[in-house]
DNA sequence: GGCTTTCGCTACGAGTCGTAGCGTAATGGC
DNA sequence: GCCATTACGCTACGACTCGTAGCGAAAGCC
């Protein structure tokens, strides 16, 4: 998680207490400052510890934040609603209600934006925040198949790119929606991705084209959004 | 765009040459140092104009890279391939193109970070990048409309709805792919989102329940990504 | 008690920021 | 053609942040 030093076994521990206090003190400044007017000398003063012990633990600003950001990200679960529907929806109102921090917003994009250019870091954000959200996607998908919900996947490599698409799709609709819309994932919203979602994957086929012909359908009665009343 | 200075009826006029040397000279250094390590300095130098002509027309680092990516954006345009789904399928192949570029990757992302702590940037990202996009979904809908593809819509508001849904799912899904799964957005991944999200907007739900029933399809052989075969 | 490592503190050179000031160049109005 | 007005290039500047080095003191393991 940190820079480790050769050997670590005797001297002096790091200080537990410091390294809570230092991320609290970096989502805190994140908030009050934003990415780019954030200094590390800052979030030491408000950690109460010196500069350098920053230094010594973090390379540089972007690990420091990424580590910042991971814990906002460590809460999410799947719950269990009963179906793979209301799972959907569950999780992705708690996706949503973490980007919605303002800690998070500016944190995890700049983090993004800077891997684009740096490979350690990049993984530094799979590791720590990617994976876990998408080991959630295959918990998701695992339970609904032991419902019945979802035929089992007979090929393991296909599953995986359905798993990484769901993934794409699901994380980048919430952050577009928040971040670059700059309007709430509300119930409301989630209701109907969820079910444009849903739709998208289970529907069968007409014919089995590369390009399913939208004309199938006619001009059927319910177009896109077309929800009968709500909820 | 810039900055304007009261009344510019008369004097000397900008130099529209110094206009397009400086922004090409921003997406080259966003090539080589990306966002972070961008220095107003460093652009005035490649551009060859002095560093306060720079501050003379934009504010900040920040509104400097979204004109000059905003100028990579605007390459993109709706092509008329006879289908909503290959309509689909050439824009969204138009925008990846575009987002893998390492200047549009870097810039992009940087500027929508700090635009969440910055309402005026917010904005113009919004006028000069996002804007014109959700324009080509409306463009895209409206063709479709004509050819039957897709029924009319009722209510102005639900279809106003629909087409942020769509414009969040779609510009979503490619960002979050190219930019955290870090994978190309090629032919083979657009097909299978296309089909998807085509799924989603034009499969009548059976009940019209709120939640659909996944059910409703049994355990039927084609599940996500169940491509019979390639191309 | 001795060894090892961490911590807090201070100081430092290097680099960037954004601005001010000045003289010069390029237009439009008269 | 002359003048007011604006843009431009250049230099210099204080303020700030960066990341590191060096020191003495503190806190654990043997």
């Amino acid at each position: 998680m940190q820079i480790r030093t050769p050997a670590c076994r005797t001297g002096r521990p790091r200080s537990a207490a410091a390294d809570t206090a230092i991320l609290a003190a970096t989502r805190e400044a994140l908030v009050e400052l934003g990415w780019s007017k954030l200094t590390l000398g800052d979030v030491a003063t408000r950690a109460g510890v010196a500069k350098t012990t920053l230094y010594r633990r973090w390379a540089g600003k972007n690990e420091l934040v990424v580590d910042a950001v991971a814990e906002l990200f460590g809460e999410l679960e799947l719950p269990d609603r009963g179906s793979l529907a209301a799972d959907i929806e569950g999780v992705v109102l708690q996706f949503a209600a973490i980007l919605a921090r303002p800690e998070a917003k500016s944190g995890l994009m700049a983090a993004v934006a800077e891997s684009t250019r740096d490979d350690a870091l990049r993984e530094r954000i799979r590791a720590s925040i990617v994976d876990p959200q998408k080991d959630l996607v295959l918990e998701g998908r695992a339970r609904a198949q032991a419902r019945g919900e979802l035929p089992p996947q007979a090929d393991p490599a296909e599953a995986a790119r359905t798993v990484d698409l769901i993934f794409d799709v699901v994380a980048g609709a919430v952050v577009h929606r928040t971040l670059v819309s700059a309007e709430p994932a509300d119930e409301e919203w989630v209701r109907s991705f969820t079910r444009v979602l849903l739709l998208g994957l289970t529907a069968t086929t007409g014919p089995p084209d590369d390009l399913p012909d939208a004309d199938a359908e006619g001009g059927a009665r319910s177009g896109p959004g077309g929800e009968p009343a709500d909820t």
